[in-house]
DNA sequence: GTCTATACGCAGATAGAC
DNA sequence: GTCTATCTGCGTATAGAC
């Protein structure tokens, strides 16, 4: 019954987060979590013992939200095609709002796979699965046919690799004469629904 | 006039190229490099003087083959659209022999970007460039009107991310029934060319 | 050129005063 | 709970023998 959440365990959890999100787990340090928290260092081994426990209380975060985007697809008020409109619009928005949520779930899973599949288990309660969802489109005639997961990939692939990618498509941006920027994100959406139109739209 | 490529220098250069690629900067260890070279820690040094100059040679040669692979588009035989869908098979063979390449890319230059746009910079001799070769294409009619930044954008993301998050792909494959392998490249080209035609494909 | 041994610094973790 | 001071281990880098 602890009603008690610590306002310093807040604090060092929000500026581990910043940190851990910037450098992932080893880049991290925690001098600087420390310094962005505005305390001493002891203290964070005070509340969260070592470095990968309070990673973990991080990464736990981050995949709820991560996870948390998939609600959309529940809703039964909605034709299944517009919620799959809606969920990329989400996921673009998610992305918007923590940009270094993507690249860091990448950095810390191809470094540690196995521990990523047992988080993710964690939270697998949900039956919020694109895949799910479309199929289920599928056998109800709700959209056309296509192979669910390559269809998922593709999807997940054009919203988030702007993020992941950014530095480099800035580069390539201004090199190019063009420009690359957060406000270019309602073109991106765009031009998403326009793939999703062209893949599972009914005729 | 050197025409003597040291044997031992080219080890370092391929056992340093798997662990930097596997770890990045920051992960590897001169002494894993050293393991897998064949030899002692201190010869690393001894022929590249620190990490970040050791570093600074497997960069360069990923960035060489990197924008290797842009060369297609500048086959004059060959009618735009099909250089552009030659340019996504060789990007997704390119990633299929280089697995590690474009998240190695990714983590160091979200890390240091001010060095990568130097070392682009060095690259960029080279007018094969795809949103300038949309443009070209635009010009003469040979596809349709689109936005080039956009298009490239959206290409890109489809052929790289499939790689760069291939352990999140396979756990949520594997928890849908689904599968998501190498050998599912053909279907991701195919899969890709349909987005290229449906986007600049001439009516 | 290649090795062993070692110096050095940094970052995570702990001890202990307050 | 929060701090300062300190220990410890690891990883880069160097010295120096062969």
């Amino acid at each position: 019954m602890k009603l008690k959440d610590s306002k310093t365990e807040e604090v060092i959890l929000e500026a581990a987060k910043s940190v851990f999100m910037e450098f992932g787990l080893y880049g991290a340090r925690m001098q600087q979590i420390a310094d962005r928290a505005g305390i001493n260092k002891a203290l964070l081994h005070y509340y969260f013992r070592n470095k990968e426990k309070l990673f973990d209380r991080v990464f736990e975060n981050a995949l709820a939200r991560y996870f948390q985007n998939m609600e959309v697809l529940l809703d039964e008020s909605q034709p299944i095609i517009d919620r799959v409109h809606s969920y990329a619009d989400r996921f673009i928005d998610f992305l918007s709002e923590y940009p270094q949520m993507a690249i860091f779930l990448i950095k810390e899973v191809s470094l540690n796979q196995a521990l990523f599949e047992e988080k993710v288990n964690r939270h697998k309660k949900e039956k919020a699965s694109l895949i799910l969802v479309l199929n289920q489109g599928m056998q109800r005639g709700e959209i056309q046919p296509v192979d669910a997961m390559m269809f998922f990939v593709n999807l997940v692939s054009l919203c988030t690799y702007p993020f992941v990618a950014r530095p480099i498509f800035k580069v390539v941006a201004s090199k190019n004469g063009a420009q690359w920027d957060v406000n270019r994100n309602l073109a991106l959406k765009e031009s998403i629904h326009e793939f999703i139109n062209n893949k599972i739209k009914p005729l």
